[in-house]
DNA sequence: CTGAAAGCGCTTACAG
DNA sequence: CTGAAAGCGCTTACAG
């Protein structure tokens, strides 16, 4: 650190002949100090450079103005939003976002999280890592810090009194509605493409799927359910295993967006035209979605407005402990682009 | 904030019969404390959930260990991989990360920087917004707080004392690797496509691909720096600005990733088939360069690495920051992929 | 409207 | 090896 001495509260007292007490009214803006002394003291703040030391102020105040932020996977551009959505929300309201990322590893969102709690934030927002076992979360982060939990749910059970919100999407709903339009653009061999089984959200996607082709009479075939890592290069690279099904299907409802965009890429690296000879629709629309080529059909998110409303729950709940865990389902829409076409004749 | 009170070395000590000071030894390791004592000491945290404050203690040390970093745009795949590279390397250092998004905002930018400076980081690290003052930094962060800026230069002077690191990208080389390939391919009309000329990576970008022209004895034409936001629906919107040239351009080195992507759709929107009639080259090799249909040709920059990188740097200047401002250019190379063929004969 | 004193949860000399 | 006291930079009753 730097060796001078930090200008304190202190300094500016005894620089203006008053007390400590007083100047700190000054800074809180009370209505208790005469004006002229309040133009005395700010002008020897502005002069001296002072800066306001919040962590002495908040340790004295006990109260904490951080919040923790753990999230899985930085580079998926759904994380990446939530992530500038939860900090522009949290920046509002005069809280600082303390970042962690757990690159997926439950082991490494232990270590994160026990570092974060050290600095006493207010709350946590966790996007898990996948398969993070709810007794661990109890475990690192204890029953007195508000959590809010996001897009997947915690695998187990923890023990009673370990109470948590929930905010995530209506994954049923999203790849119901998906799948409904393929089925009534006239396709009938659909597969379920990528995610792992284990993940709430996949399982949850799953489900929305099969109840649509369900629904239009059409028995779900095992094998049309297609397992990879939810990440563009896992999805391109197993491409080849949705083809080799015989008959094989002529569209895939995709986990997500990053497994979409890397379908798509495997398709046309064997020879296949997604958009045109082959249907595919992805799950998030991260902003390339749009951009695309052929642009993505897919499940709209808003991952941006998720970080804004997972900050709000979160202060509500840190503001209100009272209250039991919540879970809040967001509706999620269809958004037609290109890459879903009827079946080739 | 939870109404019980928090568990503090007072609490362990009073329980185990000891002093504070011996349970704050404890704490941090020391040898002077008999091992049957830290064997007692270390049950009773254990048992009660005790909690290290580090913020008091921090306080009482008079040191940081936060590291505040503030980007400009989180949405864009190469900053949200240099901020997970940031956070990776500071965690690791026993650092946690302060968040602060700028969204290319200056004013957001100087609030921000303001808000995050009332927590004492030990340093700052700064992808700036387009066209931040470098005044207006200074004014924001003192002179006292070791600072990194990452890949764009600050515009305008500080007041003299106001020091800094940098860390950017050989954009210079960069695009003239791009350009002269495209060259080599057989390309004469080649335009520069995208970015604000006002920002100094577009400024140095453009010279490496004029100087790529020149060197081949190509002229360069005004007319064919083509100026847009640098993202991807700016860029998509712009494209036929680039067409309308006459006679038009066969190839565009493209500002960024982002842009090239951009740009690739609005060509396939009026007709053109980038990667077979027309050729794109990008800059930053973010993921979705490689899965891009066609892969994206691009200078590739290693976003996560240089995240490690700026941390590395900061926390040395952190250490001893008797040393002058530095600059480190990193060094980038091309990477061919099938966005960039020769010219349709 | 302002000041003197105590305290937030730690660490740091200094004794013993 | 352990304890008593002072202090980091603030805020909070309590007097006046």
């Amino acid at each position: 650190m730097d060796k001078r001495r930090r200008i304190t509260l202190n300094d500016i007292a005894r620089a203006c002949g008053v007390s400590r007490a007083t100047v700190s009214l000054v800074l809180r803006g009370s209505p208790l100090v005469h004006p002229e002394t309040r133009r005395l003291v700010e002008a020897e703040m502005q002069r001296q450079g002072y800066v306001y030391n919040r962590a002495a102020a908040n340790l004295r105040q006990r109260v904490s103005s951080a919040v923790a932020l753990v999230i899985n996977d930085l580079s998926n551009p759904f994380f990446a939003e939530f992530a500038a959505g939860v900090d522009e929300a949290l920046g509002a309201k005069g809280y600082v976002t303390l970042l962690g990322s757990s690159n997926e590893s439950p082991a490494r969102q232990r270590q994160v999280l026990g570092s974060l709690m050290e600095h006493h934030p207010a709350g946590i927002i966790l996007s898990p890592a996948e398969s993070s076992m709810a007794s661990d979360v109890a475990l690192a982060i204890g029953r007195h810090t508000p959590l809010l939990v996001f897009n997947r749910q915690l695998t187990g059970d923890a023990e009673p009194g370990f109470e948590y919100d929930f905010l995530g999407l209506d994954n049923r709903a999203g790849t119901r509605a998906a799948t409904a339009r393929l089925i009534a653009l006239g396709h009938r061999r659909i597969a379920f493409y990528g995610g792992h089984a284990g993940s709430s959200s996949c399982r949850e996607r799953r489900i929305g799927y099969q109840e649509a082709l369900r629904e239009a009479g059409i028995a779900p075939d095992e094998r049309w359910l297609i397992e990879t890592a939810p990440t563009r290069l896992e999805a391109n690279a197993h491409a080849d295993a949705l083809l080799a099904l015989e008959p094989a299907p002529t569209a895939a409802v995709c986990y997500n967006d990053a497994v979409a965009l890397g379908l798509m890429l495997g398709l046309v690296r064997l020879g296949r035209r997604p958009g045109e000879d082959f249907a595919v629709t992805g799950f998030d629309d991260i902003p390339e979605a749009a951009v695309g080529i052929p642009p993505l059909t897919t499940v709209s998110a808003a991952p941006r407005q998720r970080g804004r409303q997972a900050a709000e729950l979160l202060l509500q709940r840190a503001a209100s402990p009272s209250i039991p865990g919540r879970s809040v389902i967001v509706p999620v829409h269809l958004t037609e682009r290109d890459s879903a076409p009827a079946p080739a004749s």
